[in-house]
RNA sequence: GGCGCUGUCAUCUAACGGUUAGGAUACCGCCCUCUCAAGGCGGGUAUACGGGUUCGAUUCCCGUCAGCGCUACCA
């Protein structure tokens, strides 16, 4: 290919961003930026009926979170009469017809005879001479692009994914290009712009496979090549069924992940990895590195299962748990200034009062602990609280120790803590001696003042957490613990 | 019903017809260690089934089965 491609990505405002529309958007993305090409968004609004604002806001809200871009963006909505010019130039042609059948409710003819579904039978046969008349009296009709029916007629196309497609005109129907209210159809909106748009590269969604054929015979009637087609394996739930929100609830939204606390690149390095593959055994992958690795050939042609399981027990396991993996690590990549900074509102948003410098002294100690930006919530609570939440004062025990231990070394731990400098160093090597002077063992001198500072057993390492804690807030939940013992 | 696409561990995937069928996640175990993580090491689980073609099929062909998609004046 000698020219920069020209790729889209299409949505129709029918409903929120899901995933899989996030994946088409995404590889369509890294296919023009690979080569250097034109990113196009363009809203597919040609279903007046089913279209709206809160799917439009839907769709950008998620695109925006991406955080991607694209260098120009259509209406098809704003268009029409482009769409129409190419309609009748079919028309025009003698490649398409008006058909005055009125508008099939439902699919009962479905499972009809044979052959019928075709087309409506005799509204091709219409003869020019009538059907001019019919029109000029108002009646109202659908344009009918005129599917050759010639015996071993074929349209063939080459998908860069599904390789070469053929299939026998006969199993075409004769396919709508105008409504009867005058309005274009999906298939002669969208071929109509990706022609004037000079589109290179059509990459969608595998259930456009078969609607391909249509399209071919679109372009060709009017008057161009057909773009490469690219076809992508769909994503499925783990009932094997298109995602849908209904079926499937919110886990399926684009913003649902963000809410979550997934980072918008690790959560665009876990879509990549369904149905495309880098060949060598990378997974975890940066944005450029994504970028540099894509290429049509790599798209593997089975649909992939999301693995999220809804309802979940926990926020986090609801998904996919690659999903979360590939979060925790980005998480563990991003500098400790930017990661900072997209913990503090979260916090900040939850209640908590807090200075961008201590979430800066806190980020370090948990960013290893944390798989959702949302965790910081459960896994930093005690440096947040004004007063620590209730815990049992059985935690305080030490292993292989007793009550009487724990009293021990928290009045110890208080003398020393009331002295010692506090830093790392300091800190481990008082609070080591006085361990040794108690005769107990390092862990049972530190395990009950970490219950106590950060009221449970499970925290980050134990000096930094008081350095950053501080010795007034330590002293005073130290205290709190012994006398919680005394009672 | 018709047409089409697809079928490798639980899941995502790799393997120019020749590999002990590889990697990752998840799970389990060990190590490290002040707890939890992180990290290191190790473990189990897969070519849907049946026929061909071939010296040799995960790989090519046919059939069966299964899943999915399309079959609208939706996209």
């Amino acid at each position: 290919m000698t020219s920069k491609p020209r790729v889209r990505f299409a949505p129709s405002p029918t409903g929120f961003l899901h995933m899989g529309s996030a994946r088409t958007f995404i590889f369509n993305w890294l296919y023009a930026r690979h080569h250097g090409g034109t990113m196009i968004l363009r809203l597919d609004d040609t279903d007046v009926g089913r279209n709206t604002q809160a799917s439009v806001d839907s769709i950008f809200e998620g695109l925006k979170w991406l955080n991607l871009g694209w260098d120009e963006e259509y209406k098809q909505s704003e268009r029409l009469d482009l769409h129409r010019k190419i309609a009748w130039s079919i028309f025009e042609k003698g490649l398409a017809y008006r058909d005055f059948t009125p508008a099939h409710t439902g699919d009962a003819e479905k499972s009809g005879a044979q052959g019928t579904w075709l087309f409506n039978p005799g509204a091709r046969e219409v003869s020019s001479a009538e059907s001019d008349r019919r029109a000029a009296a108002g009646e109202p009709f659908a344009l009918r692009f005129r599917v050759p029916r010639e015996a071993g007629q074929s349209v063939r196309f080459n998908d860069a994914v599904y390789g070469e497609q053929i299939k026998a005109a006969n199993d075409i129907e004769d396919f709508a290009l105008l409504r009867s209210d005058g309005m274009p159809t999906y298939h002669l909106a969208s071929c109509a712009d990706d022609t004037d748009l000079k589109i290179s590269h059509i990459i969608r969604g595998q259930d456009h496979l078969s609607n391909t054929f249509k399209h071919v015979l679109i372009f060709e009637a009017a008057g161009g090549a057909p773009p490469q087609f690219a076809h992508l394996p769909l994503l499925v739930a783990p009932d094997g069924t298109k995602l849908s929100k209904r079926r499937h609830g919110p886990v399926v939204s684009v913003t649902t992940y963000r809410d979550a606390g997934f980072l918008p690149a690790a959560f665009i390095n876990f879509l990549c990895l369904l149905g495309w593959s880098p060949k060598d055994d990378r997974e975890n992958m940066s944005l450029q590195e994504l970028t540099d690795a894509f290429s049509l050939e790599g798209i593997n042609r089975s649909n992939a299962v999301v693995n999220f399981k809804e309802p979940a027990a926990t926020p986090e396991d609801r998904f996919d748990p690659k999903a979360v993996w590939l979060n925790a690590e980005h998480i563990r990549a991003l500098p400790i200034e930017e990661l900072s900074a997209r913990l503090l509102p979260i916090v900040q948003s939850a209640g908590f009062k807090i200075t961008p410098e201590k979430m800066l002294r806190i980020t370090p100690l948990i960013r290893e602990r944390i798989k959702l930006l949302r965790d910081v919530l459960t896994a930093a609570d005690f440096f947040f609280a004004e007063k620590l939440a209730a815990y049992d004062s059985a935690e305080l025990i030490p292993q292989k120790g007793d009550m009487a231990m724990a009293l021990k070394v928290l009045s110890l731990a208080r003398d020393v803590l009331a002295n010692v400098e506090f830093k790392h160093d300091p800190l481990d090597q008082s609070l080591r001696a006085a361990a040794a002077e108690l005769g107990v063992k390092a862990g049972q001198m530190f395990q009950p003042i970490r219950v106590a500072v950060c009221g449970r057993k499970n925290a980050p390492p134990l000096f930094e957490t008081l350095e950053v804690l501080g010795r007034e807030t330590v002293l005073e939940r130290v205290e709190r613990a012994a006398r919680l013992i005394s009672q």
